[in-house]
DNA sequence: GTCTATAAACTGATAGAC
DNA sequence: GTCTATCAGTTTATAGAC
């Protein structure tokens, strides 16, 4: 998260103030083809509309990311590496009814706060993840593995009724992610323009309560 | 499902075997755009790819569908009309239990049978929706309602706990269709090419248990 | 490091002979 | 109704002046 480092202000040819580090140019970049992917895929992406919304002109584009595969494996490997390091709470040591509840609560705020790396994640995914290289089959595959050890663990020592833990985590994915990625879908059948804050918090704790009760656990009381 | 009308069997002016009423062509065109669509989105789709697969010309293709717009509406609308005559067994007079679990199957079985229809509905969806119209606001948001309204009458009737029937509805799309448009990641998380029969019977039953279990149900005997 | 101009390749759609 | 050839527009990527 806080690794501004230390940025150089650099000499700036092009004129203007805004920030000319090559950190917070790329980081630019970066948004801006995060956003232009979600909305169109990555064959409906143009490195122009990139370039436009990043500021800058095309050509710089391409000298900052040599190609627009480039681009996309580095917004992925971004966004990845940031849903790696989620559900910290599911542990051997925790209360499974509080661990997935966090998990649930925290799954479903992201669909909330960053609705948009999810939606380009998922387009890859549907698309057959032509992308992603290995990383569905090892580095999540290992991260499922860990985690459904655990689940099993739980289940071992009777704290919750008998599950696949590995379907179980791919059903908290669908019911919280489906809130970022199907956002058209929802609003539009819900006849708003977009849910408001309360509403994320009544779906997090029936979502939550679905799950926890269909394990056998009593949802814990929203702190 | 059961219409082949009469396929009239028109000169062959190409020669070959294959059928060429104009009938069976359009299916083909469609076939072909289905499968297309659903593996590079509407951008990256192309109609030399959706002709190739077709066994047609290029041109011939915008000789049946003026513009790749057109093909596109129609290959939607197909989905669309096909979704909508689900959920068939969710009625005021039926055992909640019962309807519910036969509708969650319903769409796993779908999921495993058809994925890439899902598959382009999803696409769409997760990129706005720019091609469905009024559809999500007006058709499916009726649908919703009408099987809300039927829910909360169960509730009503003390029949099962309460939740908010539409964000149930969400989740059991979101739960079930995962295992379609999501296909590559979850093959590449368990390990295998695809699911067996079993294994998708095994996550309809699971499914069907926790949520239904959520709701406060009893799951039925599997029959 | 930045930018304009443009090359090289691709794609949707059509013309026109058969 | 079918097919080859091709146009017109777009898009990725680069060359080369500054």
């Amino acid at each position: 998260m806080a690794n501004n480092d230390a940025i150089p202000v650099e000499p700036d040819h092009g004129g203007g103030i805004r920030q000319r580090s090559r950190a917070s140019i790329e980081r630019r970049i970066l948004d801006a083809a995060e956003s232009v992917f979600a909305e169109a895929g990555f064959n409906g992406a143009t490195t122009a509309e990139i370039a436009r919304r990043a500021g800058i002109p095309k050509a710089n584009l391409h000298y900052y990311f040599k190609t627009k595969d480039d681009l996309y494996q580095q917004v992925l490997t971004g966004i990845v590496n940031t849903w790696l390091h989620t559900a910290d709470e599911i542990t051997a040591e925790a209360d499974p009814a509080h661990a997935l509840a966090h998990y649930i609560t925290a799954k479903i705020e992201l669909a909330r706060e960053q609705p948009i790396p999810s939606r380009v994640f998922a387009n890859e995914v549907i698309h057959g993840a032509p992308h992603l290289g290995t990383y569905l089959g090892s580095e999540l595959r290992s991260w499922v593995e860990a985690k459904a050890k655990v689940i099993r663990g739980w289940i071992t020592a009777g704290k919750m009724r008998e599950v696949d833990p590995r379907h179980l985590l791919f059903m908290i994915w669908a019911s919280t992610q489906t809130y970022a990625d199907f956002a058209a879908q929802i609003s539009a059948v819900l006849g708003r323009d977009q849910l408001s804050q309360q509403e994320y918090k009544a779906v997090a704790r029936q979502v939550t309560e679905i799950i926890l009760r269909g394990c056998g656990l009593t949802p814990p009381n929203p702190s």
